[in-house]
DNA sequence: TTAAGTGTATTATATCACTTAATACACTTA
DNA sequence: TAAGTGTATTAAGTGATATAATACACTTAA
């Protein structure tokens, strides 16, 4: 599979998808997973950088992009730490769940489908898995 | 809104993707939604480059991939048509809105989301629309 | 036969996002 | 003081996207 351990966290990378997303996704899904606690220190640049085999500004960027959305705070000469507060981590995680709904209903109207057929769908989806 | 009506579509182009690429969505939406008839001609190559400002190889490249899907069929010398065969229509149709919930359910999973969670939030989507 | 309108192919150019590379600087801690 | 942090800068390369200009094969109607 590729894939890297690292931090505490899983990652697989490949070419579909810019770099920086795929760090920025992957971290933020481990924060709103839980899967990494509150005010947990995640690798420095150079080491994240290192381990996934791309350039410390990629995993820079990604970085940034974290603390932009509050998910982390860097302390200059200490590293960068998930955010202690846990209500930022449930508006972000809330904010990325609307966003994919709207798209996805969004798309599924341009193909057609309302609001029923989607139920119908995912009811099916649902019983199978 | 910037919204171009050709050949009896409706085409808003922008920015934030390529434009071949919403070229190609814009005119599966209409023939998915069933807005074009099965049969029917849609503008040419350089008629559509024309009327959405765009190049005619930029057209081109949206109509291949349409014709790559069987959902048109290209006459040398006449134009492009859509497909008169309502089952390749159907089959693109399922298999586009397939790729729409198997990536909608990733990403809500990537976010901590339960099936049961999803399922609350379309139907207090649905509840308020 | 001809002219106009089709799809199609080719070559060249330009732009932009992304990524890497190499450095350097400010800060914190041991 | 040395090592490890985040951060900034400059340069270069690559690939996808889009445009431009041109040409060719085919179909249809005048």
């Amino acid at each position: 599979m590729n894939e890297i351990r690292v931090g505490g966290m899983r990652f697989a990378l490949d070419l579909s998808q810019p770099l920086y997303e795929q760090v920025l996704e992957q971290v933020r899904s481990s924060i709103a997973k839980g899967e990494i606690a509150l005010g947990e220190k995640i690798p420095s640049v150079r080491e994240m950088a290192q381990a996934l085999k791309i350039n410390p500004n990629t995993v820079m960027r990604a970085y940034q992009e974290l603390e932009r959305d509050q998910l982390t705070e860097t302390r200059r000469g200490q590293g960068t730490f998930i955010t202690t507060d846990a209500d930022k981590v449930s508006h972000i995680r809330h904010r990325l769940a609307e966003e994919a709904v709207e798209e996805f209903l969004a798309r599924m109207s341009s193909l057609g489908f309302t609001a029923a057929d989607i139920a119908n769908i995912l009811r099916a989806k649902g019983g199978e898995g």
